[in-house]
DNA sequence: CAGCCGTGGTA
DNA sequence: TTACCAAGGCT
């Protein structure tokens, strides 16, 4: 087939489409508020580009709303302990992103007089900005005409160019192809457009190509392949980890705690103690790791937990303790009304949940019955 | 460059 | 249930 019977994709029929079909997002101005001169707090742009980087609208918004409340300004967060933002950011995921997170709002509070960098390249050297989140930034919150490629462009313009390039190699073509497309109006309406298209209209899945603004000058449509795009190549299958997790449980409903090591896995995130996840662990030889002696019992049922590159069977121990004992070196006890407010992953949530099932239920209120 | 780094939703 | 994957960055 001849590609020479497509036109080339028009940014200005797209920046018609999300006109008429943008999402209304809580760090977004929309393209109405954008034609009246109203810009975006860089802020709140950088904030909302860090938490959506692998994680999707819905898991971010709640996370969002509690940062910008209780961090208005970059100055609140720089000033923020950091187990308050790793507590506040716990459940999201990813938790180098918290690390560098505070450490850009500090160097944005310290080094660069509270104001963001609006460039791509000042952007890029602050901590926890790469490629796209500087040239997000650049272009959402400063108007820069800086070329956006992430997950989406990356499908988009692989399906209405056809890319036979399997990613990651494609990616420097499709940053060429966004380059040359990027307009020099409107290039932060443009880049949001983009995600918006490849989140709504071209998804992974089942796009909806009837509803494209680009259909026809799509290859990928033209020849019904779009799916087959972009290119990507077998991913190898998922490793098993097992390990063992100790939930001690004080007479007045404490739980032992303890902080993790700053790298790695869940780095400088709050967990219960435990053995290291590996292949090959012995279930038999777990009580040496626990952090004291009692009189451990094992759950029934082991925690399962999926991580990026593996999958953890977690045998979870309890054992009640006296109120009155102390915790081991590098260990706090943590009473049932702070336990919400520690900062504990998710996998750590369910260790506590399967020896302590009322760990995280609200607390009941006075004058009600369950 | 390739491996590491979370979580929850969806088909 | 398994597999995919969502606005990536760091080493």
């Amino acid at each position: 087939m001849s590609p020479a019977t497509l036109p080339a994709p028009s940014p200005a029929d797209l920046l018609a489409w999300y006109d008429r079909h943008a999402r209304t997002l809580p760090w977004r101005v929309g393209p109405k508020a954008g034609r009246n001169g109203t810009r975006p707090d860089p802020y709140r742009v950088w904030l909302s580009e860090v938490m959506l980087q692998q994680t999707t609208v819905t898991a971010v918004k709640p996370y969002f709303e509690t940062f910008t409340r209780n961090w208005p300004t970059v100055a609140d967060l720089a000033a923020a302990p950091d187990e308050a933002v790793l507590a506040a950011w716990a459940g999201l995921g990813y938790y180098s992103r918290a690390r560098n997170l505070i450490a850009c709002a500090r160097a944005v509070a310290f080094d660069h007089g509270g104001v963001f960098p609006d460039s791509e390249a000042g952007l890029r050297a602050l901590p926890g900005i790469g490629a796209y989140t500087a040239a997000a930034i650049a272009a959402i919150a400063f108007d820069r005409p800086a070329a956006v490629v992430d997950g989406n462009v990356e499908r988009v313009l692989a399906r209405v160019f056809a890319v036979e390039t399997p990613l990651p190699a494609a990616k420097r073509d499709i940053g060429r192809l966004q380059a040359s497309l990027t307009p020099a109006g409107r290039p932060g309406d443009y880049a949001q457009a983009m995600m918006d298209l490849g989140a709504t209209i071209c998804t992974p899945k089942r796009p909806a190509c009837v509803l494209c603004p680009w259909q026809a000058c799509c290859a990928a449509h033209a020849a019904g392949t779009e799916t087959l795009y972009p290119v990507r190549p077998a991913r190898a299958a998922k490793p098993e980890r097992g390990g063992a997790a100790f939930v001690a449980v004080r007479a007045d409903g404490a739980v032992l705690l303890a902080r993790r090591p700053e790298r790695g896995l869940l780095g400088g995130m709050t967990g219960v103690p435990g053995t290291e996840w590996a292949a090959d662990f012995d279930p038999d030889r777990a009580l040496a790791a626990a952090p004291f002696i009692a009189a451990w019992t094992r759950v029934p049922a082991p925690v399962v937990h999926v991580f990026t590159h593996f999958r953890l069977t977690l045998d979870i121990w309890t054992a009640p303790l006296p109120a009155a004992t102390r915790p081991p070196e590098g260990f706090w006890w943590s009473a049932p009304e702070a336990l919400s407010g520690e900062a504990l992953p998710s996998v750590m949530k369910k260790a506590i949940t399967a020896a302590m099932p009322e760990a995280f239920r609200p607390a009941p209120r006075k004058g009600r019955r369950a």
